[in-house]
DNA sequence: GAGTTTGAAACT
DNA sequence: CAGTTTCAAACTC
């Protein structure tokens, strides 16, 4: 098998990630650490299609991200055609393992590494990576080790890109040849493995990276997940189990992802933290998944919290301060999100060994980090930004097109390096990062969903001491604000934290730093996108939480409260900067308000900020929703603090309890309460209520159901209109059109009937909606006329 | 649309 | 913590 040099070795982090945790455990339990597992174990190993059937792996990496292949010491690499770093670009949905394996023992020369010569995109959605020519190397594979054939072997990955367009990446031959005879001298071929897993949960594709990568193989469930593996595994035996591995794991569709590989340690709704063993292979995985994220463990624990749990949608957020020893190595990955799935990436960098990293960036092409923004939209994802970082670089902003405000504010760590590293990109090759990369230790990188469809959040990091970093995202109006004040006082009590609450451990020096995010901040993102931020050590950043949470905070039903904007506020004299503003109190920015004076915007973000601050000072809740859900459940939901009302009988919005349709509780303090549960005027506002909105969604239909079939028939009618005289109006009244009709007015009438109004004022309401109808039928006929002249 | 009422938020 | 003031939404006309 591929053989990485010990050069190599050296330089590659000794941790990148554990893949076992995450993803691709079940399918190459042992591979790292063990000898491969007989033949039977790994997934339908013998009937891979041919362009699969070499094991050997080629890297993949999203299109918008970077991913780079290439080893330092070998200078091998796989670039795009673009010049990126990356040896594959996909359209974000596949994902590549890289791993060496086990039974790899000679190192490669790296000398002799190969470059990728070139990429083939093929017709069928494949990845075909090739070698550029046969290489004696490929002799020495141990049987059954995959090997890429000389020739040029292929892997194919389906729906790589969404262009739809595969792409290939050819190898060459030296890729897999041994190195100059490092030690081994068996003959065996060291070049590294990647394997890549078609999405049918065979391994496609295997490429050796340059990098002394090992890839394992993953069985993915069709279509739902790939995953991109890196694993670094000391040449020889002796160096004990440290792996690197880099997995990206992506859901293709919205579906959760059935492979046990595919599943993150994080839970839908929240985040778990896990424990890195003693030699702890330091994984970070960066997956899409509808209701799974994943999460890279490190030493130090980190938790999100998201109560809710829509399993659609999931929040994610990890930050693990790294062991101080461990060499950094974090990858980002932001994926395209098809599916509206929130997308938690962690960064994790090393507080120390820079060094290790920026000696390998140095063979290893200038992979600047970058930072990504990816906005996924309703189905559609879109890849958003790649923005370089400058080395100084503290805040940047990504402005999405169309979007007033976007964006997202990274926050580097006060303790750690002054940059922050942003790079979205991935690196597959931890060592490439660069020096700067390195600082990062503090950062922690998150991703938080954006809403792509028509509302999006931001959240703002503050920015404790640095510089920050915004990402904007998506073109809608709400943003997320996350208070950007550092908020000591507030501890983590998980108890005690809103649905949404994040709470980021700080990173760094073993002390925690929490950061605490109001919870509606993150909250109503009907369609998550995904943000990545990096926040300092002690500050945090915001989950993203569904717009469920929210809903649950004001009674409404997801679809309302989605499907609502949220109303401009008119607030005149309190600069949109305290609560009585409710786009202030959801953690909005004003946007199409009819505000005087306004600072609750980008412009005055610094008194914005220290609004935030006040308000969480006088309390720490002030942000978290009010209505929370009770004991039972739904049922039981009630409001935090009660209600206070004094004459409005808690039967009108002046309530919050009221408002948010639930009934007033015993913590309430108000006076002549009606809105309790067997209150008859309570019932009868209910019913009221309920009754109304029945009727404008009848009366809704029956028009759109009218204005269909005017449509219907003017499309029937116009031949005739073309072809003959004309036709005249009332030939469009056809019996669908009449029957329709009729609906709509016996709507009115029932309308009429429930609002008790007399027999003559129901007879005009019919009327007027009866000539409503024909003014709607006749429109259409004079449309049709024009539209189809009769002499024309 | 102007004016009033209301209760939460802010302030003392 | 209680009382008062401020504020913007809800409501009425």
């Amino acid at each position: 098998m591929d053989v990485v040099s010990p050069e190599l070795n050296s330089l590659l982090p000794d941790e990148i990630m554990d893949t076992e945790a995450i993803a691709m455990e079940e399918d190459l339990p042992a591979e790292h650490l063990a000898p491969p597992p007989p033949p039977q174990s790994e997934p339908e190993p013998a009937q891979v299609p041919m362009e699969t059937e070499v094991p050997e792996i080629v890297s993949l990496c999203p299109a918008t991200t970077s991913m780079q292949m290439t080893s330092t010491s070998t200078n091998a690499q796989c670039s795009t055609s673009t010049g990126t770093q990356l040896l594959l670009a996909s359209s974000g949905l596949m994902a590549v393992t890289t791993t060496t394996p086990a039974k790899t023992t000679s190192p490669a020369s790296a000398q002799n590494l190969p470059k990728i010569s070139s990429v083939t995109v093929p017709a069928n959605h494949q990845l075909i990576i090739n070698k550029v020519a046969s290489s004696p190397a490929a002799d020495g594979k141990p049987p059954g080790a995959a090997v890429l054939k000389p020739e040029g072997q292929k892997l194919l990955v389906a729906g790589l890109s969404k262009t739809g367009q595969p792409i290939m990446l050819a190898l060459p031959h030296t890729w897999n040849k041994p190195a100059t005879t490092q030690g081994t001298g068996d003959g065996k071929a060291q070049a590294t493995q990647i394997k890549m897993v078609t999405a049918v949960g065979k391994p496609v594709i295997a490429v050796s990276s340059a990098s002394q990568l090992m890839g394992s193989s993953t069985t993915l469930q069709a279509q739902q997940l790939k995953t991109l593996q890196i694993t670094k595994k000391p040449p020889v035996s002796t160096a004990g189990p440290m792996i690197t591995k880099l997995i990206i794991t992506k859901a293709l569709n919205s579906k959760a992802l059935t492979s046990p590989a595919s599943v993150s340690p994080v839970v839908t709704g929240r985040v778990l933290t896990q424990s890195t063993p003693v030699t702890p292979p330091r994984t970070i995985s960066i997956g899409e998944a509808i209701s799974t994220v994943t999460q890279n463990t490190s030493g130090n624990s980190k938790v999100a919290i998201s109560p809710l749990k829509s399993p659609s949608k999931l929040t994610v957020v990890s930050v693990a301060s790294q062991s101080p020893n461990s060499p950094q190595k974090s990858v980002t990955l932001p994926l395209n999100m098809a599916l509206g799935q929130q997308i938690l990436t962690v960064q994790q960098s090393a507080t120390t060994s820079p060094a290790k990293a920026g000696t390998s960036q140095s063979t290893a092409q200038a992979a600047k980090p970058m930072q990504t923004v990816t906005v996924g939209g309703m189905g559609t994802s879109q890849f958003k930004t790649i923005i370089p970082l400058t080395t100084p670089p503290n805040v940047q902003q990504i402005q999405v097109p169309g979007s007033r405000f976007h964006y997202v504010r990274l926050v580097t760590a006060t303790t750690g390096s002054g940059t922050a590293h942003t790079g979205a990109s991935i690196n597959t090759n931890p060592s490439i990062q660069p020096a700067k990369s390195v600082m990062m230790n503090a950062a922690v990188r998150m991703s938080v969903p954006i809403v792509s469809a028509q509302t999006v959040k931001q959240v703002v990091p503050k920015p404790l001491t640095s510089a920050a970093q915004v990402v904007t995202t998506s073109q809608t109006p709400q943003r997320l604000i996350m208070p950007a004040t550092h908020l000591p006082q507030i501890q983590p009590n998980l108890t005690n934290l809103p649905p949404g609450t994040v709470l980021a451990p700080a990173h760094g020096s073993g002390n925690m730093g929490y950061a605490v995010l109001p919870a509606p901040y993150v909250t109503q993102i009907p369609q998550p996108a995904f943000v990545t931020l990096t926040s300092s050590s002690t500050f945090s950043t915001a989950t993203p939480i569904q717009t469920q949470a929210r809903l649950s905070l004001n009674g409404l039903s997801t679809s309302e409260a989605t499907s609502r904007p949220r109303k401009p506020c008119n607030c005149t004299r309190s600069q949109c900067l305290k609560l009585y503003c409710d786009c202030f109190a959801n953690g909005e920015f004003c946007n199409n308000c009819n505000c005087v004076n306004c600072f609750n915007n980008l412009d005055h973000e610094s008194e914005r900020l220290k609004a935030i601050k006040a308000c969480l000072d006088r309390n720490p809740v002030a942000f978290k929703p009010k209505i929370g859900k009770g004991k039972q459940g739904e049922s039981d939901r009630r409001h935090s603090k009660g209600c206070n009302c004094k004459k409005s009988g808690c039967l009108k919005n002046y309530c919050e309890c009221y408002e948010a349709k639930i009934m007033c509780s015993s913590i309430c303090k108000c006076m002549g309460c009606k809105n309790f549960e067997e209150s008859p005027e309570r019932k009868t506002l209910m019913h009221l209520a309920d009754a109304a909105e029945v009727r404008v969604q009848q009366q809704t239909a029956a028009k759109t159901k009218l204005s269909s079939q005017i449509s219907d028939v003017h499309t029937r009618t116009t031949p005739a209109l073309t072809s003959g005289g004309g036709k005249l109006p009332y030939t469009f009244v056809t019996k669908e059109v009449a029957e329709v009709t009729c609906d709509c007015l016996l709507e009115q009438a029932e309308q009429a009937e429930l609002a008790n109004q007399p027999q003559a004022m129901a007879e005009r309401l019919i009327l007027e909606e009866f000539g409503r109808c024909l003014r709607r039928i006749i429109s259409f006929a004079g449309k049709a006329k024009t539209d189809c002249p009769i002499n024309g």
